[in-house]
DNA sequence: CCTACCGATCGGTAGG
DNA sequence: CCTACCGATCGGTAGG
């Protein structure tokens, strides 16, 4: 029975910890904050993790994973008509089902950069070039404006989504007063506009009609 | 003689106060650090700026006052002809000039969102206000998308330009290998293109040029 | 009385 | 999982 409580407590840790880190940071939460929220001393939380960084590095590992777990789901949304609008929906779907993701990636970013330099090329490079290859095919077949640079666009669109999950209810609150942590709907309507429009080479549709 | 040499240290001790909470944040970076950073003892450091809150103040005050600076130089970009790109060519120009300023913006948003609030209303409403009047009248114009949410689309632009200058040589090592902390001509470009391509009716024309 | 500091140390807390 | 602790460093202040 001690093992199964273990397993409970253990993952109670990462949770608490996944949630203080993204919205402390890591230098600004200490360990005994940690265990406060789970309810155990800190040095129960040790035993578990044998210190910061593994605690640390289990909770990215957590995401990284889960992130992982995404992709097929990814693929499947790749292969249909609409695959853009599709895998932007997974994509921000991700990281509004669970804000801290935003902000943690945010953060190692911020604060570990060439940690995050290594993250990105071993967790996103892979989608990278085939989302890139696809674009690249798809200007050739004129569907695509011939003058997005794909690698940039991709970038764009992940700053977009990550900015506005994490900051939700702050640089945000400019065009909606949400008070949660909640993104805005018109927000995330406006960041699938934007990619839609800034892509597609017949995005202009929705003016014609309007006028 | 010792006033001026006073004024010295203590824009120095903004300086590189500046530059430390930008790079690791508030919480991590200890009066200690700066002191050394500047050359001068912490009780020093002390003597200039009653506390740790008091420094963090000047940090910001100092960064939004800079910030009002330029704004008569917004203003006399958004009289010409091609007023978007002016605008934008002027902030992304505010940021690029200082990385500091998008990376404490953004860590101002993460670890205390009310504060962030308060700064946003402040500082970002009064020229919101303008820039979404004159989106709605070119709307009623047609030069600009009807399917614009002129609101939305300012906190997107805000975005794309903290993220990318914020996190330079990160996110965006996915498209180019830069390792310093500058921000590739191709993203900036991309920015650019993007803010304008999801903005402007007119905008396919690149396309049709390319045909 | 004030300025621009210094060496030393306060009470608490950090990660381990 | 807890009790009993450590070397060090935190932000801030004392007298001079």
């Amino acid at each position: 029975m001690a093992a199964a409580k273990d397993k409970d407590v253990e993952k109670e840790i990462l949770r608490e910890a996944t949630r203080l880190f993204a919205a402390r940071g890591l230098e600004a939460t200490s360990l005994q904050e940690v265990a406060d929220a789970v309810g155990v001393k800190k040095q129960s939380l040790l035993y578990h993790y044998a210190g910061k960084d593994a605690l640390h590095r289990a909770v990215l590992e957590a995401l990284l994973s889960r992130w992982n777990e995404t992709l097929p789901l990814l693929l499947r949304a790749a292969a249909r008509e609409d695959r853009f609008d599709a895998i932007l929906d997974e994509t921000i779907g991700f990281f509004v089902e669970d804000p801290s993701r935003a902000r943690l990636l945010l953060r190692e970013a911020l604060d570990r950069p060439d940690t995050m330099r290594a993250l990105v090329a071993e967790f996103v490079s892979p989608w990278l070039a085939v989302l890139s290859d696809s674009i690249k095919k798809a200007q050739g077949l004129g569907t695509i404006r011939p003058d997005v640079d794909p690698e940039s666009y991709i970038v764009m669109v992940i700053h977009l989504v990550l900015g506005n999950v994490a900051t939700a209810g702050t640089v945000s609150s400019i065009a909606e007063k949400t008070r949660g942590s909640r993104v805005p709907d018109r927000i995330v309507r406006e960041i699938k506009r934007m990619a839609r429009t800034a892509l597609m080479a017949d995005a202009t549709e929705g003016r014609r009609a309007a006028e």
